[in-house]
DNA sequence: TTGTAGATAGTCT
DNA sequence: GACTATCTACAAT
Protein backbone atom coordinates (compact mmCIF):
# COMPACT_ATOMS: atom_id res chain seq x y z
CA UNK A 1 0.00 0.00 0.00
CA UNK A 2 1.10 3.44 -0.54
CA UNK A 3 2.66 5.04 2.20
CA UNK A 4 0.56 8.29 4.29
CA UNK A 5 1.90 11.70 4.13
CA UNK A 6 2.35 11.15 7.97
CA UNK A 7 5.24 8.90 7.15
CA UNK A 8 6.96 11.82 5.41
CA UNK A 9 6.26 14.22 8.00
CA UNK A 10 8.50 12.63 10.89
CA UNK A 11 11.01 14.74 12.18
CA UNK A 12 13.71 12.45 12.10
CA UNK A 13 15.35 11.45 9.04
CA UNK A 14 17.39 8.87 9.97
CA UNK A 15 14.59 6.88 10.96
CA UNK A 16 12.53 7.09 7.96
CA UNK A 17 15.73 6.29 5.42
CA UNK A 18 15.90 3.14 7.34
CA UNK A 19 12.19 2.39 6.83
CA UNK A 20 12.59 3.09 3.58
CA UNK A 21 14.32 0.35 2.90
CA UNK A 22 12.76 -2.77 1.49
CA UNK A 23 10.12 -0.54 0.54
CA UNK A 24 8.60 -0.14 -2.99
CA UNK A 25 9.41 2.65 -4.60
CA UNK A 26 7.29 3.17 -8.26
CA UNK A 27 6.48 5.21 -10.86
CA UNK A 28 3.85 5.30 -13.55
CA UNK A 29 4.75 7.60 -16.77
CA UNK A 30 2.70 6.88 -20.20
CA UNK A 31 1.05 4.02 -18.75
CA UNK A 32 4.32 2.49 -18.25
CA UNK A 33 4.54 0.59 -14.67
CA UNK A 34 8.02 0.32 -13.09
CA UNK A 35 9.12 -0.53 -9.78
CA UNK A 36 12.27 -1.01 -7.59
CA UNK A 37 12.36 -2.28 -4.32
CA UNK A 38 15.03 0.27 -1.84
CA UNK A 39 18.24 -1.32 -1.13
CA UNK A 40 20.41 1.51 -0.20
CA UNK A 41 19.39 5.14 1.08
CA UNK A 42 21.15 7.83 2.47
CA UNK A 43 19.96 10.42 4.78
CA UNK A 44 20.29 14.52 4.44
CA UNK A 45 19.97 16.05 7.43
CA UNK A 46 18.96 19.04 6.33
CA UNK A 47 21.27 22.86 7.27
CA UNK A 48 23.79 20.83 9.42
CA UNK A 49 24.81 18.56 7.28
CA UNK A 50 27.74 19.62 4.94
CA UNK A 51 26.54 17.05 2.44
CA UNK A 52 23.28 18.31 1.81
CA UNK A 53 22.46 21.37 -0.64
CA UNK A 54 20.64 23.05 2.15
CA UNK A 55 23.93 23.01 4.23
CA UNK A 56 24.15 25.88 6.43
CA UNK A 57 20.32 27.37 5.69
CA UNK A 58 21.00 27.84 1.68
CA UNK A 59 17.52 28.33 -0.23
CA UNK A 60 18.01 28.37 -3.94
CA UNK A 61 15.87 28.36 -6.96
CA UNK A 62 17.11 24.27 -6.80
CA UNK A 63 16.91 23.69 -3.14
CA UNK A 64 13.26 25.28 -2.53
CA UNK A 65 11.78 21.90 -2.45
CA UNK A 66 13.29 20.30 0.10
CA UNK A 67 12.27 23.29 2.20
CA UNK A 68 8.52 22.05 1.53
CA UNK A 69 6.43 19.94 3.57
CA UNK A 70 7.64 16.26 3.09
CA UNK A 71 6.17 13.63 1.02
CA UNK A 72 7.72 15.87 -2.19
CA UNK A 73 10.72 14.30 -4.84
CA UNK A 74 13.54 16.51 -5.24
CA UNK A 75 15.51 15.42 -7.94
CA UNK A 76 18.99 17.11 -9.22
CA UNK A 77 21.39 16.79 -11.89
CA UNK A 78 24.70 15.48 -10.95
CA UNK A 79 27.67 15.29 -13.69
CA UNK A 80 25.12 16.55 -16.10
CA UNK A 81 24.25 12.89 -16.61
CA UNK A 82 22.89 11.75 -13.95
CA UNK A 83 19.84 12.38 -12.12
CA UNK A 84 19.16 11.76 -8.43
CA UNK A 85 16.42 11.15 -6.90
CA UNK A 86 15.98 12.24 -3.30
CA UNK A 87 12.80 12.18 -0.68
CA UNK A 88 11.91 15.29 0.84
CA UNK A 89 11.04 14.70 4.48
CA UNK A 90 10.12 16.62 7.29
CA UNK A 91 7.97 19.39 8.30
CA UNK A 92 7.52 23.10 6.49
CA UNK A 93 11.02 24.79 6.30
CA UNK A 94 12.87 22.02 7.07
CA UNK A 95 15.14 20.69 4.46
CA UNK A 96 15.62 16.79 5.36
CA UNK A 97 15.66 14.61 2.28
CA UNK A 98 16.67 11.42 1.89
CA UNK A 99 18.72 9.91 -1.31
CA UNK A 100 17.85 6.64 -2.99
CA UNK A 101 21.03 5.25 -3.94
CA UNK A 102 20.09 1.90 -5.02
CA UNK A 103 17.19 -0.11 -5.86
CA UNK A 104 16.37 -3.66 -7.17
CA UNK A 105 14.13 -4.49 -10.13
CA UNK A 106 11.04 -5.97 -9.49
CA UNK A 107 8.25 -4.62 -11.61
CA UNK A 108 8.13 -3.96 -15.51
CA UNK A 109 11.70 -4.68 -15.82
CA UNK A 110 11.41 -4.66 -19.78
CA UNK A 111 10.92 -0.94 -19.67
CA UNK A 112 13.72 -0.46 -17.54
CA UNK A 113 15.70 -2.26 -19.66
CA UNK A 114 14.59 0.07 -22.99
CA UNK A 115 15.55 3.13 -20.20
CA UNK A 116 18.91 1.64 -20.01
CA UNK A 117 19.37 0.64 -23.79
CA UNK A 118 20.26 -3.24 -22.19
CA UNK A 119 19.20 -6.25 -23.86
CA UNK A 120 19.11 -8.36 -20.16
CA UNK A 121 18.38 -7.58 -16.65
CA UNK A 122 21.97 -7.18 -14.75
CA UNK A 123 23.54 -6.02 -11.64
CA UNK A 124 23.92 -2.73 -13.51
CA UNK A 125 20.11 -1.93 -13.10
CA UNK A 126 19.33 0.13 -10.47
CA UNK A 127 22.27 0.11 -8.38
CA UNK A 128 23.97 3.76 -8.42
CA UNK A 129 22.02 6.76 -8.05
CA UNK A 130 22.00 7.33 -11.13
CA UNK A 131 21.09 4.48 -12.26
CA UNK A 132 17.46 4.25 -10.28
CA UNK A 133 16.38 7.46 -11.56
CA UNK A 134 17.27 5.93 -15.31
CA UNK A 135 15.63 2.46 -14.80
CA UNK A 136 12.59 4.40 -13.61
CA UNK A 137 12.74 6.75 -15.93
CA UNK A 138 12.67 10.18 -13.28
CA UNK A 139 14.55 12.93 -14.30
CA UNK A 140 14.50 16.52 -13.31
CA UNK A 141 11.27 17.71 -14.88
CA UNK A 142 9.84 15.46 -11.90
CA UNK A 143 11.63 17.44 -9.12
CA UNK A 144 8.82 18.67 -6.88
CA UNK A 145 6.38 15.67 -7.48
CA UNK A 146 3.88 15.08 -5.02
CA UNK A 147 4.41 11.62 -3.55
CA UNK A 148 0.95 10.81 -3.07
CA UNK A 149 0.38 11.28 -6.65
CA UNK A 150 0.42 8.24 -9.07
CA UNK A 151 2.65 9.45 -11.01
CA UNK A 152 5.79 8.76 -8.24
CA UNK A 153 4.88 7.15 -5.31
CA UNK A 154 6.49 4.33 -2.53
CA UNK A 155 4.49 1.77 -1.08
CA UNK A 156 4.75 -0.87 1.51
CA UNK A 157 4.25 -4.28 0.27
CA UNK A 158 5.14 -6.39 3.67
CA UNK A 159 8.32 -7.59 2.31
CA UNK A 160 11.62 -6.98 5.33
CA UNK A 161 14.84 -7.74 5.01
CA UNK A 162 16.17 -9.38 8.21
CA UNK A 163 17.26 -7.41 11.25
CA UNK A 164 20.87 -8.26 10.36
CA UNK A 165 20.99 -7.94 6.74
CA UNK A 166 20.27 -3.73 7.02
CA UNK A 167 23.30 -2.18 7.93
CA UNK A 168 24.24 1.57 8.82
CA UNK A 169 27.30 3.01 7.77
CA UNK A 170 29.08 6.34 7.32
CA UNK A 171 28.09 8.14 3.49
CA UNK A 172 30.31 8.25 1.13
CA UNK A 173 32.67 11.38 0.65
CA UNK A 174 32.52 12.90 4.11
CA UNK A 175 35.73 11.81 5.36
CA UNK A 176 37.13 15.69 5.45
CA UNK A 177 35.02 15.67 9.02
CA UNK A 178 35.97 13.55 11.08
CA UNK A 179 32.45 13.61 13.35
CA UNK A 180 30.20 13.61 10.34
CA UNK A 181 31.96 10.60 8.62
CA UNK A 182 31.20 8.60 11.77
CA UNK A 183 27.10 9.37 11.49
CA UNK A 184 25.18 6.52 10.60
CA UNK A 185 23.21 8.31 8.19
CA UNK A 186 23.81 5.20 4.79
CA UNK A 187 21.65 2.47 5.31
CA UNK A 188 21.90 -0.54 2.94
CA UNK A 189 21.12 -4.40 2.58
CA UNK A 190 24.13 -6.36 3.27
CA UNK A 191 25.82 -7.61 0.22
CA UNK A 192 23.14 -7.02 -1.90
CA UNK A 193 24.32 -6.62 -5.91
CA UNK A 194 22.42 -3.59 -6.17
CA UNK A 195 24.08 -1.86 -3.51
CA UNK A 196 26.69 0.91 -4.85
CA UNK A 197 30.40 -1.30 -4.92
CA UNK A 198 32.55 1.84 -2.63
CA UNK A 199 35.78 1.58 -0.68
CA UNK A 200 33.55 2.45 2.00
CA UNK A 201 31.77 -0.58 2.31
CA UNK A 202 35.14 -2.93 2.65
CA UNK A 203 36.24 -0.42 4.94
CA UNK A 204 33.04 -0.55 7.15
CA UNK A 205 31.63 -3.91 6.08
CA UNK A 206 33.19 -6.56 8.67
CA UNK A 207 31.66 -9.45 6.91
C1' DT B 1 37.55 -9.66 -11.42
C1' DT B 2 39.54 -5.31 -9.76
C1' DG B 3 41.44 -0.73 -10.26
C1' DT B 4 41.88 3.41 -12.55
C1' DA B 5 40.90 7.29 -15.74
C1' DG B 6 37.84 10.27 -18.34
C1' DA B 7 33.53 12.65 -19.25
C1' DT B 8 29.28 16.80 -18.37
C1' DA B 9 26.10 20.60 -17.58
C1' DG B 10 23.42 23.14 -14.42
C1' DT B 11 24.00 26.03 -10.20
C1' DC B 12 26.00 29.46 -7.26
C1' DT B 13 29.32 33.52 -6.35
C1' DG C 1 33.71 31.83 -14.24
C1' DA C 2 34.41 27.80 -10.84
C1' DC C 3 32.49 24.05 -8.60
C1' DT C 4 30.38 19.61 -7.80
C1' DA C 5 29.05 14.78 -8.29
C1' DT C 6 28.91 9.28 -10.46
C1' DC C 7 28.87 6.00 -14.35
C1' DT C 8 31.12 3.60 -18.19
C1' DA C 9 35.01 1.67 -20.36
C1' DC C 10 39.29 -0.22 -20.71
C1' DA C 11 43.53 -2.54 -19.06
C1' DA C 12 45.91 -5.64 -16.13
C1' DT C 13 46.05 -9.86 -13.17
Amino acid sequence: MQLPAAFYHRKNVCVIAKELIGKLLITCFSDQLTAGRIVETEAYNGVADKASHAYGGRYTNRTEVMYRTGGLAYVYLCYGIHHLFNVVTGTEGVPHAVLIRGIEPVYGVETMLERMKKLKLDHAVGRGPGNVSKALGISVAHSGTDLLEKEIWIADDGYRFTKDAIITTPRIGVDYAAEDALLPYRFIVKGHPQVTKHIHNKKYNPA
